[in-house]
DNA sequence: CCTACCGATCGGTAGG
DNA sequence: CCTACCGATCGGTAGG
């Protein structure tokens, strides 16, 4: 007879992650025991430890399995849409949210669960994060060169990510809004939003409410 | 000798609630003992139970604290400025980044933390943040009666809710970038950005990028 | 307000 | 002697 070896190893592996993430992203990491994790796996635990040395080493895998596909995701559109900065934008959202809809319940356990991680994982993680978020910062600040050297790329990246990672928390699968239903108003919302505020350094930050144009007046193409 | 009577009881249940809530925040709630409180407040572990029934009613406290000084917010404003819709929500979004400013632990906890609540908890501070919810998705339906035709106008203020709520995974005190300083850009991004978005049913969701304005033409003002 | 504990359950591993 | 598991229980620690 020949041996069988390791039947289907990795797939065991992968139906674990994908069962483990719907845990955590539920009760959370540290509210979720390997016991539990076997119960909804159809496994004993002694047979989850021949698969992960640990606890620690599923939520890793979790984590930086869901932002190593966003790496890719940017890296992908930077090398497809050598062209303008602004579709190369809205393709990055559009593909990120289209991505969010398969990977809810990792973006849950990235979002909220990596802090539990040893130095060394988490590091690793938030770096692959970083290339993400300097990825939007570029795009933004090809679109609006002065943002940019106000230091605000960043800070305007970060506010649109809020728009989209936020959404795990209000968008609801089954129901007639979806991730891929909502990427236009999103990029709209974005993109006006953009194109109409003000440069950082035009001293209306001081007096906040009493610089703003009536929204009802067309917003200024870009100022100064 | 007189008896002292409850010193400063009250006081006393704050300092705990203040310190528990930044060990919530950083911890995670499960991943924080009863003893880390103790520790951390400068008290026994029965002196806590001596302010507080259990773990839960601490967490609870924390989360309904903040969600009530949000609603009280919304409630004030609305009382305060029964004018033009755009004002009143330009200051509610003013007021809301200056009140997470100072209650950053607790909005962490409130986002992260309230899923591990009994569900009577659960639902009475749930109720409280859908109060909130309704106050912005109804200013954005008078801003814009298509989006609230549609049945866009709760999405559209949850993508508002995103950039604010999402802030506090970034924007980390003691930088130059503040709550306060950033409120400006974080209102011309929303304002712009609704004031240009496509209406719902204008049937530019199929086809999401062949229909985008360039960036650099002025936003159209409203849609058909 | 402390030391000393409890019932239970945690993450991880023994023998077979 | 291997991989792939099981039932049972380990040492420590959680909330209370």
């Amino acid at each position: 007879m020949a041996r069988p070896r390791a039947d289907n190893y990795e797939g065991q592996r992968e139906a674990i992650l994908k069962c483990a993430a719907a845990l955590f992203a539920q009760r959370g990491y540290v509210g979720t025991s390997m016991n539990d994790v076997a119960v909804a796996c159809g496994l004993s635990k002694p047979t989850l430890y021949h698969y992960y040395r640990d606890k620690d080493e599923m939520l890793a895998r979790i984590a930086e399995g869901h932002v190593s596909r966003l790496v890719e995701l940017v890296e992908s559109v930077e090398a497809d849409s050598p062209g303008a900065p602004e579709a190369r934008l809205e393709m990055l959202i559009t593909r990120f949210l289209l991505e969010y809809a398969d990977a809810q319940d990792a973006h849950r356990v990235l979002t909220e669960d990596v802090k539990f991680l040893p130095k060394v994982d988490r590091e690793r993680i938030l770096n692959k994060e970083r290339r993400v978020v300097e990825a939007y910062a570029n795009a933004i600040g090809l679109l609006r060169p002065d943002i940019g050297k106000a230091g605000l790329d960043k800070p305007v990246a970060m506010l649109l990510f809020g728009m989209v990672n936020w959404m795990f928390t209000w968008l609801k699968p089954g129901r007639s809004l979806t991730h891929a239903s909502i990427a236009p108003l999103v990029c709209d919302l974005f993109f006006f939003g953009l194109a109409g505020a003000t440069a950082p350094a035009s001293g209306r930050r001081t007096t906040p409410t009493a610089c703003r144009r009536s929204w009802t007046s067309a917003p200024a193409r870009r100022p100064a």
